[in-house]
DNA sequence: AATGAATGAGTTTTCATTCAT
DNA sequence: AATGAATGAAAACTCATTCAT
């Protein structure tokens, strides 16, 4: 038998406010991906989420207050996947990671869209939600190209730099998919893309001495 | 006296229009880097060219014909590029290309920033302005590596990926330039990138077998 | 067990209604004496009267229909002022009457502040709920200066002028409090302003031949 | 012959601009006067000022600016009035100055209504431009009273009550005119209205014991 | 050729009111 | 009886574009 819980329509309408927000929140990402946010009317984000143009500003107090609230849940998102990626021991590790970004990235592609489309001519964006982000991904990259390059496994190489290409390296790869002209990336796929860049990255490009012997 | 040209009004007229049609790009240029097409107004691009907002009208059409105008202006300046590198022949010619195109986009950051932004939302320029031109540069790449890895002097790799990952690679040091969070390159800076990243494609960042000795 | 009251839920409920009317009415009185009918939102009403804002129509036809009822409350009210004062006999009278009125009017500030300001641009709200309660008043000094010119206590004065000059001279010492920049004034203040109207309109301010000897 | 003007058209189009505004804020004018601000809408203001409602925020920031640049105006207006009324001596002046404000509002009417409109409910307004003037009109009335309390001339009455109560009479007779249930006075109406008001001040109402004679 | 002035079409936002529960 | 949710209608304001000069 349940507990009567103390504040039950309280709670089930805090819950349906909640669903309803989140419904509105996936309209209004679709629209944002497609048109970016500047050429998104509220009209568009009323018809997408098949609700009066009025409705959506009993959840939401302005159009960018939309687009704010689909930044945080977002941003929300990405602090698992840091917090899950204690630190980068070996090829492996790697690979894991890429093939994990990958995946959450394949999962988010309208939410990235629209980050990046916004991120691009809004600094207040960039700031509070991307760079952040990227300087924790460069940050572990680093690391581990730090310590690798003390255990003699890595030429003496910046760190930095390693890291930044290696960022460019995936961006390159999930990009299309994000702008919409690719299908995003099948389990495979991105396991295989894993593998090509920390290969690339590791081996590069050129027959080894030892290899084409 | 001066002498009487055979024409003289009509030419000295057109070369005075285009060079108000160029001052108008610049300025549009400017403040469609800084805000992105949509959230530019025709005030903004007047107050920025110093002119009144109807005296656009007599030298575009309309505010999206300001954008063509700026992405066909520019368009064929990339045409030249390409038309000087014939084909990648060495680890020599590689750094050489990238060096260029650093180069080139250095000159052209606020273009570029305001052609990537639209690309990304806008189909028709992203496939009308950018995709023309980065399959120009992908397929240079390439080839070049079909090349090397037919001479056995790469592995065999996938062309496609690896020149992806080259342009991600290379895209990777000129976003943040682009975007306005970092100062253009010097020359020496894009040397050493251009060298660093011909290094990591070719070289990987691991310790070679016969370097570690 | 209660007796069976041949029409309880009835009474009992319409008591019940007739409070929660009041209540609304005098949370509408706040605001609107506040803001103003037309910059008051059924919200501002809605919360001020800790109600949802729906239930307003429960009890009332429209916003303006709240505005209708606080001046039909109140406009009895004033009846009884009517009723009481039959007639002016003398000075002392008349301080008692405007003592009486100050009182009243200290008691009303809201309401009083909402009606004067809607009369303001409202015809018809001037019409049926403040001229009338003007010209009772104005009467009956009208009245009384056209008894005391009769009586040759008072000089051959028009009355409807010494009337419209009685009530400014009233309004000059209310206004400030109407208006919520003074406080209300105490009972003393009141007869003491009640006894400076008086004298004001009777005697002048100037020293008398008799006096200034 | 006259100085060729440095800037002549800047002059023109300044006072072409400045004409035009002058007819919006007069169209304005009306509207608020009748419906209070609140009430009106732009669409109202521009259907006055015969013109498309976009038009108007070439003139103006907000609607609400176009209520300041009203009560601006005007304040400049009153200006004069004080400057001209340096103090006032006796009987004479006294009716003077009632006559020569009853015509300055008598000319501005709409105005005078508008602003006791919107300073009956908003403090800003209230402080700003209202409670200023007041405060200077009631400082001469004092000044007035004081001295000839001073004189022996007046009943040592507190100068605060006396103009207050003046002030008083005064809006008594204009009231009716701003509120527009009643035509604006004539001259000679105003006269007349200025020698009662302070003849009731000075005299009172009541036969003086060597006129009664 | 340059532009001040005007504006229609739209955009975001507000708000009184309705209605299902 | 109380109200959360939804919304049509309208409000203030924006902006690309036209046009007369």
């Amino acid at each position: 038998m349940p507990e009567p819980d103390p504040n039950p329509s309280s709670t089930r309408r805090d819950r349906q406010i909640q669903r309803k927000r989140q419904e509105i929140l996936a309209a209004a990402t679709q629209v944002f991906a497609r048109k970016g946010f500047a050429s998104t009317t509220t009209k568009d984000i009323a018809n997408e989420a098949d609700l009066g143009e009025s409705t959506l500003y009993n959840y939401f107090e302005s159009k960018r207050d939309i687009l704010l609230a689909i930044l945080e849940e977002n941003h929300v998102l990405f602090d698992t996947l840091f917090e899950m990626t204690q630190g980068l021991a070996n090829r492996d590790s790697l690979i894991e990671l890429f093939d994990r970004i990958l995946e959450i990235f394949s999962g988010r592609i309208l939410f990235l869209r629209t980050i990046l489309a916004e991120a691009w001519v809004d600094n207040d964006i960039l700031n509070n939600y991307l760079v952040l982000r990227l300087k924790q991904a460069s940050q572990l990259i680093e690391d581990f190209i730090a310590n690798q390059v003390k255990a003699g496994v890595f030429r003496p190489i910046d760190p930095a730099l390693g890291s930044r290409l290696a960022l460019g390296m995936f961006f390159s790869l999930v990009l299309p998919a994000l702008r919409g002209i690719e299908p995003p990336p099948s389990p495979e796929q991105r396991r295989a893309w894993a593998e090509s860049v920390v290969s690339f990255l590791l081996d590069g490009i050129r027959t080894r001495a030892g290899e084409s012997a």
